[in-house]
DNA sequence: AGCACGCCGACT
DNA sequence: GTCGGCGTGCTC
């Protein structure tokens, strides 16, 4: 037998099947391990055969099979070969989004434990007999294990003392078992479980994701429209069945509330997989997912991967989220994973948004999905009332502070009455830029075209794009000056501007800066739950999905800023985070406020979201769309040509763009914009970035498969060449 | 990705 | 005369 090979190593050269003889037990999907070169590494079986088509004389054996079980299912290899063909990736590349990166070279091995009990070859009375009446700690054990048959090691070393354990196992007393255990995420999370009866609309939902004859579902819910709890009934209904559910959250550590009903319903079958675990623990949940032990994995994109079978539901909660599409290389979009895996299994994809992303909504409107609206929000609690403060008013008035006079006494009532607020601000650090007052230098960082952002809880300037960082400017380097002025208010300056106003004000805040720790998000989210800080500053990581049943006030800063950007998304975002962000406002019984801080009060965007008119909002948008041809009405495709070498950057930008005009001439009436030019961000991380940007016709697959061809045909070691289609940013 | 094989400059 | 520079090409 024969078994065809993909060696583990992501390099286009030596992308392609190796053959090997098989001598164990190898399935398709085994991991093992194989001679290659003078080396050995490990690969992936694709195939098992009982011919070869390569050298008999050549060909060499599998060194060893690394687990028993092959770690890809039939289903797993059909999604590599898929992958690799729609995304133009090395097989390699796209087999190692299957596998938690920590099993990979052997990083992390299983846990196990050594259990003790008596060794049945003696009775009891012999046991005690032989051991002198003296000693305690022995006698102890041996009682121990009479009563309890067996006891981990650990455990018995601990209650009585190592040196009597390795005394009786030397006498041979102790027989030893290991067992693997597993190790436990989130062990101690309480999870309570809240027993909810349905609503109609809910019941609603539920049957109409079972019952339609589309695979995909849109749900669209209001915040708060108990789309969670459906959620939960969907998978419920699947593990009643047999089968497994894939739960995907926008970012799973955001959303411990999710965890933990989660818990609270499926205890042990569910199984989380995300970032914020250790390595062995994500090892161990993989690993029980792999097994059948847990039946639901949760987690964030790249759960889509998850090594289950039989999948009986998929829920992709706030699908509009722009971190279901990676940034890095297999850039594969989740949902379209997520539908080729339903298909697979025959089963449904759920796609649940308050606001959904207008490509759902396009294939929700022409019958592509099935759409299932929940217009009202749980117990009829009507949506946060919005305000809007012009900030132009406010300047004219002489408020230069980052406040609203209409906030401001919005947040004395919210902290006069006990109640808590969020301020919303999507820059973190203390000021977005330091600029000197005489001259007008403006801080930058070496390696990347943008300029540095004070953090003042560490006195440093930082650089968002390449972490680098750098001493704070005492005076100006280039004239002297003492004179540093602080421009674009970020989190941290919020807050010292909150405390000189509320000096007794316990204040949270919550970004990428506070958040690095372990558990960082979930300890600041615990502890403004528990009501022991009245206001929350933050990011957009504040916006998702939590629940603050005190919160009857939302203050938002900058509303506008994120229309700004020149992005064809930008609109849709922007109205996606005002809503999202608003509804943290009044979930419980109070009722709630939202306050929007705007120079921009008439702008359209601003205006659809403060009347959480969705529908309005989509249809002007879909319309603008179509009229201008941008997504989903046509693709944007950006051909990114990277290098720390200027020079070959643009000579390879040349070919690249020869390349692609010849595309583009052959099919022309489906090229709508094509153009070449330095990217937004001319260089970053020491490396120059220029760009081909077109758009075309809307699913033109063998265009795209040229361009594909032409990139990857252009990029040498020096120079990175890449496609993006419809890319999340256009830096 | 590694690593060996292989052909031209500065050293004992 | 040899050691070693890293260009080229192969791995079942």
């Amino acid at each position: 037998m024969y078994a065809e090979v993909i060696v583990d190593i992501a390099n286009s050269e030596v992308d392609r099947i190796f053959e090997y003889e098989i001598v164990e037990d190898v399935y398709e999907g085994s991991r093992v391990i194989v001679p290659f070169g003078v080396k050995k590494i490990e690969g992936i079986v694709i195939r098992v055969k009982e011919t070869c088509d390569f050298d008999k004389s050549k060909i060499k054996k599998i060194c060893s099979v690394i687990e028993d079980t092959p770690a890809l299912t039939k289903e797993c290899l059909q999604l590599v070969k898929f992958i690799t063909e729609r995304y133009h990736v090395p097989t390699a590349l796209a087999l190692r989004l299957f596998l938690p990166a920590e099993m990979r070279k052997g990083r992390v091995k299983a846990q196990t434990k050594t259990f003790y009990t008596l060794n049945n070859a003696f009775s009891v009375t012999e046991i005690k007999a032989k051991i002198p009446a003296r000693a305690t700690a022995q006698n102890g054990i041996v009682d121990y294990l009479v009563e309890n048959q067996r006891c981990a090691s650990s455990e018995l070393n601990e209650k009585f003392g190592n040196s009597a354990v390795r005394a009786m196992l030397n006498k041979g007393f102790l027989t030893g078992s290991t067992e693997r255990s597993n190790r436990n995420p989130y062990f101690a999370l309480e999870s309570e479980r809240k027993e909810i009866e349905l609503l109609p609309r809910q019941i609603g939902a539920i049957e109409s994701v079972e019952l339609t004859d589309k695979t995909v579902t849109l749900l669209h819910g209001v915040t708060g429209s108990g789309k969670t709890e459906v959620y939960l009934n969907l998978i419920k209904n699947a593990v009643d069945k047999g089968k497994t559910a894939i739960m995907l959250v926008p970012e799973i550590s955001l959303t411990p509330q999710m965890l933990s009903q989660l818990r609270a319903r499926f205890g042990n079958a569910a199984a989380i997989l995300h970032s914020g675990l250790s390595q062995g623990e994500r090892f161990d949940e993989w690993w029980r997912l792999r097994s059948g032990e847990a039946r639901i994995a949760i987690g964030a994109r790249s759960a889509v991967f998850a090594p289950v079978e039989n999948v009986g539901i998929i829920i992709i909660d706030e699908e509009h989220d722009g971190s279901y599409s990676s940034e890095t290389s297999p850039r594969y979009n989740t949902a379209e994973i997520a539908r080729r895996r339903a298909e697979y299994n025959n089963c449904k994809l759920v796609l649940g948004s308050a606001t959904p992303s207008i490509e759902s909504y396009v294939n929700a409107s022409n019958g592509v999905y099935n759409l299932y609206k929940m217009p009202d929000r749980i117990n009829k609690k009507p949506l946060p009332e919005m305000i809007v403060s012009d900030m132009r008013k406010e300047v004219r008035r002489g408020n230069s502070s980052p406040f609203s006079s209409a906030l401001r006494s919005e947040i004395e009532d919210c902290l006069r009455s006990g109640n808590q607020a969020i301020i919303f601000l999507n820059r973190r650090g203390y000021s977005q830029t330091v600029i000197c007052q005489e001259c007008g230098y403006v801080a930058k960082c070496d390696a990347c075209d943008v300029s540095l952002t004070y953090h003042m809880d560490v006195n440093l300037l930082k650089c968002h794009y390449c972490n680098a960082t750098y001493k704070m400017l005492e005076a100006c380097p280039e004239c002297g000056s003492k004179y540093i002025r602080y421009g674009g208010t970020g989190t941290e300056r919020v807050v010292q501007e909150l405390l000189k106003i509320y000096p007794q004000a316990r204040i949270l805040r919550m970004d990428n800066d506070t958040t690095r720790t372990k558990e960082g998000h979930f300890k600041i989210l615990k502890e403004f739950s528990a009501h022991k800080a009245d206001i929350l500053v933050g990011t957009q990581m504040i916006a998702k999905g939590h629940d603050f049943p005190s919160v009857t006030l939302v203050g938002i800063l900058d509303a506008d800023m994120s229309l700004y950007f020149s992005d064809y998304r930008s609109r849709e975002r922007t109205f996606q985070l005002l809503t999202q962000v608003a509804g943290r406002s009044g979930r419980a019984e109070k009722k709630g406020k939202v306050i929007l801080q705007t120079f921009n009060p008439d702008n359209p965007v601003l205006q659809y979201a403060m009347r959480y008119d969705y529908e309005g909002f989509i249809t002007a948008e879909e319309k603008l769309r179509k009229a201008t041809g941008f997504p989903p009405y046509a693709d944007i495709i950006r051909v990114m040509v990277v290098s720390e070498d200027d020079a070959k950057a643009v000579d390879t930008l040349r070919s690249v763009f020869n390349g692609l005009t010849e595309i583009k001439e052959k099919f022309t009436d489906d090229f709508i914009f094509f153009n070449k030019m330095k990217s937004p961000i001319k260089r970053m991380q020491n490396k120059f970035r220029y760009q081909v940007l077109m758009r075309i016709s809307f699913g033109k697959d063998k265009i795209k498969d040229l361009i594909y061809k032409t990139a990857i045909a252009c990029s040498d070691k020096d120079v990175a060449v890449y496609v993006e289609e419809n890319p999340n940013n256009l830096t």
